[in-house]
DNA sequence: ACACTATCGGGAACAGTTCTCAATCCCGTA
DNA sequence: TACGGGATTGAGAACTGTTCCCGATAGTGT
């Protein structure tokens, strides 16, 4: 379900709805990160189109990140992740290299999250804390480095 | 199990392992941690010792990182947050206040632990990751902050 | 006590990110 | 199509959390 097209569409209106305009640099910033398939770092983004001026790049990220857009990982890798936002992909959490710090996504399926959001219910509500939604990082070795 | 001193028994071994020494300063960053009952940012540290320096802290909560004593998170309210490692205290995951940026941390139960661990594994594998640890973060609003 | 090395502390340096601001673009209106 | 006005852009400066540097100090083994 849903095209490239549905994608700007939806982006397009979540920019609207925030006042923003989406504009070509912001497209490419989009398209960027669909291309990758998974959480990339602002200089890997700015290296597959050589045209995008850094600041520009990280201002239009923040937009968009506030806009529910784009969605900023911070692992000590040295630089922030970027991917679309959960609801315009699907949920998953992510794989992350210690060796040489990818970081990759992972779904678990629905038996497993369902689970999981019974069991957080359960912990957090006795903490008087109000979830409203989680993120699981799983460390370890990639293929590549296994290898 | 565990007493203050036994806690500082293991953190003079390990450190003496990585051929460091467990100093003064390094101890009341010990006994910081363990006060704050939960990750801590570096001012909020130095807030508790005026004392301590803040290069200082910084260069001996490395150290200390690296001797396996303390671990360091990453997330994005602007500090990283330092808690004693787990295998020194227990196995843990962490409340994160979307609004005030407080961290605190909830444990899961055994039982749901494995679970975990065996979810993590089948969906790891597949991918040929190799997991070794994980970590759980929970966003929403704390008590204060829904108050 | 001595020599040798680890550690300390203050400040400079660094790196990723954010801010500033004049120039430009884009949209709605006529 | 031309115009007015606010949003956006891009280059570089500024900012901020953290790390590095280095002379002074403290601890340890002999």
């Amino acid at each position: 379900m849903g095209t490239a097209l549905d994608l700007h569409r939806t982006v397009r209106e979540r920019l609207s709805d925030h006042g923003q305009r989406y504009t070509n640099g912001r497209q490419e910033l989009v398209e960027s990160l669909v291309a990758a398939q998974g959480p990339v770092t602002l200089p890997n983004l700015l290296l597959a189109r050589r045209t995008l001026p850094q600041s520009s790049a990280y201002r239009n990220l923040l937009v968009m990140e506030q806009a529910g857009v784009v969605r900023r990982l911070i692992h000590n890798t040295g630089h922030a992740h970027y991917e679309l936002a959960e609801d315009l992909t699907s949920h998953h959490h992510h794989l992350i290299c210690e060796s040489c710090g990818a970081i990759s996504d992972i779904e678990l399926g629905n038996r497993v999250e369902n689970a999981l959001d019974k069991a957080f219910e359960d912990a957090t509500s006795a903490a008087g804390f109000n979830a409203r939604h989680h993120s699981i990082d799983i460390y370890g070795e990639c293929v590549n480095c296994s290898a």
